[in-house]
DNA sequence: GCTCGCGCTGTAAACGTTTTCGAGAATAAG
DNA sequence: CTTATTCTCGAAAACGTTTACAGCGCGAGC
């Protein structure tokens, strides 16, 4: 089952069998259809580990993660598998568990297996770990951190436009009093959501003038629930609220029926995300989706760019978001 | 930055570097501190493909799953890939999408990677296919489905014993008129579970008489829906239903507050599975739990035994379930 | 007729490890 | 003191590919 036993049976070398093998058109074609029927009647396929080492090259893609528990992260790695896979490579898979030891390890065995190329898809990513990929030479694509570089692409998100299709949304159903349930300050894109939903709002005419409206909910469920609490106790609480996050509307959802309103009729709400569980609430969730496998397949083509037509910069796609409308926004009833 | 490097700065040969690094006992401990203190100098470490290539061994362990989408899989694939860390291997995964021409690829996949195991943790697979990991003596391990044999391990599931405790629960909280909403008969654990249910009512005295008391719910939301709606119909409805599955339970909570009454004040309602959006319904439901992230390390226990213990028989250790009380259950209210 | 180029194929040297075999030194046994 | 044994190590042969490089046959150009 060795290239060499390929050969004997073809009556060729085992250059010619490998050549064969990978459609050089230099290995005339009545020799390659021996070669490729010596492979099916003795079902062939080549040692990955014997091909690496020769080549240089593993067809290995690194998808490095946070957690592939939260329900963000199965379709990313889905879709980049997949992805992967129609280009010929294997996706491995790394997990750092929100933790700088475990984002060393996860690097480092990227490393170890030679992936050509990885996906960066976490924030905790610390500067001094991806210097080794650097050094070597290794294509990288991470989501929404940087500046596109040499052999580093960037997948940027357009938070703002979904933020505004989502504002849009609840203007057009005739929500004047609209409220925000942010995210945590520290978080690149919960800040960015929270300015985009202010300057949207300015720009609408609708500028917050109680700064109550705007409060944390720590892209938590429980979280959300007590920020939802508050604006409810508010003299002139929202007819909507746009939350930074899904899991914070459904906890904002709680607090709603929790004081005896109802979603959509007395207030509407809107997530952020669309994560799988938004389908289900009670009501359904209306939510800005963010692609995932989109995000994923884009991530994969940046790296094939370098990983496969050579080239050596990087790429910087922007995602766009989309608004799912489910259930959970109705239009005002003065 | 290959071992010939580290050789000439240790000053002994490859031979004895490889050694030192596998921590062989025969060389001296004074050369292997030499090697050592070279390998950290260089910032060394070995080129994977060369060691499978030479040594035959991949140290990459398989996991074939449906659907990394589904909630049960995330933690399934996490607790695989941990264990598997800890014994230096890593993590092949890859997803069925319920798909024979998938499956079939998952497959040559591990083949082609030379996996040194695989855990086949989907119903959907052929016999014919998992003959050729057969063949190449490669480990496997099934989730339920045959009995053990060589290099074959087997996880048996406890559901007898999952759906006794919760039907003891529920007679124990006073229910005595107590339904069942059952999972499509050509799941084989699904037939399981409403065995169990059965004999454990009648092992109860409290054997059902009513047939439309056990109704098919699909496994799926709606299904559970619809079934809940028929059990409502009835004359003497039930106190308490058990769901084969948790999204079958969430249908019967949405059927049961549509129809105006309340979980668990007028009826409870127990899950299966203990998926996560089980905390997060409302109420907060009842189930029992299936734990995902045991069955991982045990299905990569059962690889390790042939694959590092240099076992060759399989194992078939049996997983047990555990009743999670949450709040979708209450006293039976006469 | 000689050279050149082209199309095709084979030889053999990598790639970076592991591992067998054997040798030399040191130690123990007799 | 000789012989066996144990320790420690190195030389070199795998492992199964890829890929420079060279070679061969053959038709074309001169």
């Amino acid at each position: 089952m060795s290239i060499r036993e390929v050969a004997k049976r073809a009556k060729v070398s085992t250059a010619t069998v490998s050549r064969a093998i990978h459609h050089d058109s230099r290995v005339n074609s009545q020799t390659a259809e021996r070669v490729w029927r010596a492979v099916r009647e003795l079902n062939y396929y080549p040692n990955v580990h014997a091909r690496s080492l020769a080549s240089g090259r593993s067809h290995i893609a690194g998808l490095i993660v946070s957690d592939i528990t939260n329900p963000f992260f199965p379709e990313l790695v889905q879709g980049f598998a997949e992805a992967a896979l129609e280009s010929g490579y294997d996706t491995l898979v790394a997990s750092t568990n929100y933790d700088a030891a475990r984002t060393s390890l996860a690097i480092r065995r990227m490393l170890e297996r030679k992936a050509d190329g990885v996906a960066i898809m976490t924030s905790e990513m610390d500067e001094s770990l991806i210097a080794e990929l650097k050094n070597r030479n290794v294509p990288m694509v991470f989501l929404d951190v940087a500046a596109p570089g040499r052999l580093i692409s960037n997948l940027r998100v357009d938070y703002a436009d979904g933020v505004g299709t989502a504002v849009r949304h609840l203007i057009s159903l005739g929500h004047r009093r609209i409220a925000f349930l942010s995210g945590p300050d520290n978080l690149k894109s919960a800040r960015v959501r929270r300015e985009a939903f202010l300057e949207c709002l300015s720009n609408a005419g609708l500028a917050i003038e109680d700064p109550r409206m705007v409060t944390d909910g720590g892209h938590r469920i429980d979280g959300g629930f007590d920020a939802m609490q508050r604006l409810l106790a508010l003299d002139e609480r929202p007819t909507a609220v746009l939350a930074s996050n899904d899991l914070t509307a459904i906890g904002a959802l709680r607090a709603i029926r929790n004081a005896g309103l109802r979603v959509p009729e007395d207030i509407s709400v809107v997530g952020f995300d669309d994560i799988q569980l938004a389908a289900f609430t009670d009501p359904p969730l209306t939510t800005v989706r963010l692609p995932r496998t989109e995000i994923a397949e884009r991530a994969f083509e940046c790296l094939a760019r370098n990983m496969d037509l050579g080239q050596e910069d990087g790429a910087e796609p922007v995602i766009a978001t989309k608004l799912i409308v489910r259930a959970s926004t109705a239009p005002y009833r003065g």
